[in-house]
DNA sequence: TGTACATCAGTGAACGCGCGTTCACTGATGTAC
DNA sequence: TGTACATCAGTGAACGCGCGTTCACTGATGTAC
């Protein structure tokens, strides 16, 4: 074999990796074949030597997205369970709970403004939700590994059926949390991620100590 | 004028409700001129007639989905305000309060299903909001009127920033639902949705209590 | 009342552009000798 | 060590289709007389 074992294999994933931020940052139709090659610094001819169809790649970048997401959630998970119950450096305020924290995380202005590295359910899920059945499952599958993630996160002293309703509904306030400060002007926007981030601090927590 | 007077603009009317119908279902991208005016009885040569171009009638189909929408929500308003808190047949359960009544009616499976007269912002949001400034106004209408009606639902006895955080939580919660539910095969999506139900009922009963 | 006319809503063929996809070719690479 | 070779990742021209948009034309309608 003339070329280095993993060559293409890289190459495939340079690709997979601009078409993550591509489609998430101007959407499935607007991106073409061509515009993703250029950015994997390639000319489109070669595409169909990696996928066998734009259709394809769409569901492995959606894939690709949903793992960068987790990562960006869980930024230091070892650390976090390995010190206990965390105080920040103002030490009279607690750490809030993990599942709250990756909210928090979510409804930040970063993730608003950068849709390239973020969430794909809030870029893309309307479309992926029209889209053929191998984009409805890559779809699926992300929006189950948020919910597991968010249930991993909660409290385990809660029942199951509190737990499940927390971690949807969260998960639905975030992803609505960012769709919506991304259809409204700056300001606007960063005041309802803020309403939104103040709204799952209280259902959250009022939600825990009922339970 | 050789024609009835208003039967130009009835047309524009047509063309621009099978549009906000089409558009909700099938996405901006896949929706072409000619589907839309084949769809209000007409040929596509005659939709520049009545628009200066698809971005235009897109506008205009927001506009008018939104309006859709609101009525959605608001069923029967006068009467509920007539008739104060009302309760259902089952005499035991008190009615829930309108903002959340709102809120389930917008979280039903009937919703999930049904795009195509549901809410543009969770249809087409993401969309919308990468699309012209034409586009991004008329989804920030859009959203500032949800927000709007639900603030105007939410019992007045509460802070002015407990309102605006469970407008904007609840209305985060309510789009951001439907996304997961149609990105989620038929049965998980309905589960979700309930989950989201209860999750609602919950942040709003507890924040009104305490405020 | 009936007829000729002016208006303009709607028709349908055509244009041009962009994009997904194909394909014959190029040239960089590791291997055989 | 050096050279010829086989492989195959990547190139770029070309194809064909669909869609937004344009435009010359048609024919339904209300009005004037």
């Amino acid at each position: 074999m003339p070329w280095p074992k993993e060559h293409k294999r890289n190459t495939r994933e340079r690709i997979i990796e601009a078409a993550a931020g591509a489609f998430r940052q101007r959407g499935i139709a607007d991106v073409g074949v061509a515009d993703i090659m250029r950015d994997a610094g390639l000319t489109h001819g070669g595409f169909y030597a990696h996928f066998a169809s734009k259709e394809e790649l769409l569901a492995e970048a959606v894939r690709f997205a949903s793992a960068e997401v987790s990562n960006l959630l869980e930024p230091e998970e070892r650390e976090v369970r390995r010190s206990g119950k965390r105080r920040s450096l103002a030490a009279d305020r607690p750490e809030p709970p993990p599942q709250l924290r990756a909210a928090l995380t979510y409804l930040s202005s970063a993730h608003a403004g950068h849709p390239e590295w973020g969430c794909p359910i809030a870029a893309l899920g309307p479309e992926l939700a029209r889209g053929s059945e191998k984009q409805r499952k890559a779809l699926a599958a992300g929006i189950r590994g948020r919910l597991k993630q968010l249930l991993e996160l909660t409290p385990a002293n809660t029942s199951a059926a509190t737990r499940g309703r927390q971690a949807a509904g969260a998960l639905a306030c975030m992803v609505g949390g960012i769709v919506l400060a991304r259809g409204l002007p700056e300001a606007e926007g960063l005041e309802v991620l803020q309403q939104c981030q103040r709204f799952l601090a209280d259902a959250l927590a009022t939600s825990d100590e009922r339970a």
